[in-house]
DNA sequence: TTGTAAGCGTTATCAA
DNA sequence: TTGATAACGCTTACAA
C-alpha cells in the first residue's frame, strides 16, 4: 500500500495524501481525518527507503561491535536497543570479530544503508577505518575504548583505574607477586591497563617483575591454554612466581578457573583471581568471582543518548565520557599472611 | 560520492557509470576498468536505499527476538550474523521483550525498512501479528517455537523430547517426586514441555502429582522468589514433596541455585536440578549444571540459510526443521537410593 | 559502445 | 485547500 494507491481510494491526488499523512495543516481537517483512517484501514506504512532517500532520515543507526555473543557486549546493545526503540529508531548490528577488514566492510555497509549514526567499539584505536569515519562525516560514538583523535564522542571506562583497583585490592590482601594477564602489547588499552597495575605496585613500594605481565589476546580458550602451560611448568613464568592473577576480562577469568580445575589447583586457596567486566554469571561461579565492574548498561545508554541528541539537535559538540569502574568483592581472593 | 559525481569525473554519462560499476558487458572493458578504479579512488559506495527502492533488494533481513541479552538468543543471532555477513547481508535486530504490541511495532518497522526477510521468535504462537506477517507476504522463518499454521518455515527443538530426556534421567537416578517449573499455562510450548514430563513418568509407571507442575513465566528473578517461597514453606508445594526439579530454562535454573543458597540447601545433596538450553556459563556453575542442550548455533544457522535460500532462489517451499535436544550430564543431579 | 529517460515511494516547492 | 512537479540515487529498457 503506497501513497499513490491510497490516493486512488481516497479520490484525491497523491500529494494531498502525503500531506494529510504528515498532518499538514494546509489540508482540510476533514480530508486529513478521512485519509488517515483510510491509511489505518489499509495498513499503510511509509516506505522508509523512499523516505530516507528523499530526506536522509532513515531512523536507523548502526552498532558495530567485536563479539556479538559476549555477555559484555550484549548488555551494552540491549541498553542501546531499548532506548532506540523508545525513540522510534532501529539498529543494524554487526560483528567485526576484532578484525580490521571486517570492521571496514561493516562501516561501509552501514553508511550505504543510510544509518544516521554509528556506535562502534573500534578494533584498533587508530586504524584508518576511523579516518574513514571522520572523512565521511558520520556521526559516531565510540565505546569501550577511544580513538586517538580529540574531536570525537566516546564513552568508555578508565582501564587504568580498573587495574589499579584490582591490584590495590590484592595488595591489601597480602599479595606481592601478581600475574597480570593483559591484552595485546600494541594496544593503548593494554598500556592503560598496565599503567594502573604499575601505579598500585609503586604506591605500595612493591617490586615490579616485568616477566609477570603477559601480553596476548586472551579469550576464554586462549587463557585456558596459557594457564595450562604455566601450571604444567611449560612457561617462563613459574608456578611459584605469583600468588594472584589479574586478568583483562571475566571471560578470561573463567578460563583461569577452567585451567585451575585441569591442574587441581583451588581458587582462591592456591591462587587468587580478580576479573574485569563483571559479566552475567560471574556471581554464580565457584567461587564467585571478585571482579572489577564496568557499567555496561550505562555505557550503552549514554552512548545512544549522546548519538540521538547529536542526530536530533544537529549539535556539533563532542563529548568524552569516562566512566568509573568499581570493585565487586566476592570470593576468589584469599587474604594471605 | 554518487554515480553522477563519478560520471563527471570520468567524463561519461551517469548511466555508463552505473553499468560499468555493475560490470555490465556492454560497456567497453577499458571504460569499465577506468570507472571502477575511479570509484575505488573516491571511495564510492552505492546508496542502498536508492538501490532498494528501485529493485526491492536491500540486502538486509530483520531478526526479532524476545530478549537480546539472554545468552540463549545471543548464541543464535551470533550464528545468524556470521552467515549473513558472508553473504553480504546485514541484519536489523529488535527486541520484543515477550510483548505482543512491541512485537507488532517491530514487525511493521522492519517491513517499512524493506527487509527481504524476517527471522522471528514469536511471542505467541497464534497472535494476529503472525497473520499480519502472512498477509504482508514477508518471507519469514520462525525459530524457537512455531506458529499454528502449517505453511510456514521454522526451526525449533522439540520440547517434548527435552523434558522427556530430563525426566527420564532423573527417574533413572532414583527420583520419583519431580517438581516441574514450566512456562505460562496457555502456551503450546508449555504444553509440549509438560507432555514429555508426563510421558517419562507414565513410562516408568510413576504417579503423576498435578500440584508438582508450576506454570509461570519464570525468569531468573521470578524463579528465585518462587523457590524462596517454596523453601521457606510459604507455598502449596511442600519441602518434602519433591527431590528434584526440572526447569524450562537455565536462567531459571540459576535462580534455583540462588534460592538454594538463600535457604541453605545444597544442590544436588538436598535437591537435584536439571536445566534447559545449555547456555554459556552453566558448565562453570557450582555445581556444574546438568541440562538439556539446545543446538542454538545450529538453530540460527539453519534459520538464516533457509531464509537466504528462499530469498535468493525465490523458491516457495516451506520447511519445518525439528532439532533434537541432548542431555548434558554434569553434577547437579544426585543418585538416590 | 554509450546515452536518454522512466520509475521506485517519498517530500517539498510552487502553481492553481 | 488541493494538485502538479521535481528531486533523492539507482537500474534498466530503449534509442542513438
Amino acid at each position: 500500500m503506497t501513497i499513490k494507491e491510497l490516493a486512488e481510494k481516497a479520490g484525491v491526488s497523491f500529494s494531498t495524501v502525503a500531506k494529510a499523512l504528515n498532518n499538514n495543516e494546509t489540508i482540510n481537517i476533514e480530508t486529513r481525518r478521512r485519509i488517515q483512517s483510510l491509511a489505518k484501514k489499509y495498513n499503510y506504512r511509509p516506505n522508509i527507503l523512499a523516505k530516507g532517500l528523499r530526506n536522509r532520515h532513515t531512523q536507523t543507526i548502526g552498532v558495530i561491535l567485536n563479539d556479538l555473543q559476549s555477555p559484555f557486549y550484549s548488555e551494552i546493545y540491549k541498553a542501546i536497543g531499548d532506548i532506540l526503540y523508545k525513540n522510534g529508531y532501529t539498529m543494524y548490528l554487526a560483528d567485526s570479530k576484532y578484525d580490521e577488514t571486517t570492521e571496514r566492510k561493516n562501516i561501509l555497509t552501514m553508511i550505504g544503508l543510510g544509518v544516521e549514526g554509528l556506535i562502534i567499539s573500534a578494533v584498533n584505536e587508530r586504524s584508518n577505518n576511523l579516518e574513514l569515519l571522520l572523512m565521511e562525516d558520520v556521526k559516531t560514538v565510540f565505546i569501550d575504548n577511544r580513538p586517538l583523535w580529540d574531536d570525537i564522542s566516546c564513552v568508555y571506562v578508565d582501564h587504568t583505574v580498573a587495574s589499579y583497583l584490582a591490584t590495590k585490592y590484592l595488595i591489601t590482601h597480602g599479595h606481592k607477586k601478581i600475574l597480570l594477564l593483559n591484552g595485546p602489547v600494541n594496544l593503548p588499552s593494554s598500556r592503560r591497563f598496565y599503567q594502573g597495575y604499575l601505579d598500585a605496585l609503586k604506591e605500595a613500594t612493591l617490586p615490579v617483575n616485568p616477566s609477570l605481565t603477559i601480553y596476548d589476546s586472551l579469550g576464554l580458550l586462549e587463557t585456558v591454554s596459557l594457564m595450562n602451560k604455566i601450571w604444567m611448568g611449560n612457561h617462563r613464568v613459574g608456578l611459584n612466581d605469583f600468588t594472584a592473577i589479574i586478568t583483562l576480562s571475566d571471560l578470561s577469568a573463567i578460563g583461569i578457573y577452567e585451567a585451575a580445575l585441569n591442574n587441581n589447583f583451588s581458587i582462591p586457596r592456591d591462587y587468587s583471581v580478580v576479573g574485569y567486566d563483571n559479566i552475567f554469571g560471574t556471581e554464580y561461579l565457584s567461587p564467585p568471582l571478585t571482579t572489577i565492574h564496568q557499567p555496561k548498561e550505562q555505557t550503552g545508554s549514554l552512548a545512544v543518548t549522546m548519538l540521538l541528541n547529536s542526530i536530533l539537535s544537529k549539535a556539533e559538540d563532542n563529548f568524552q565520557i569516562i566512566l568509573n569502574p568499581t570493585l565487586i568483592e566476592r570470593q576468589s581472593v584469599l587474604k594471605i599472611d
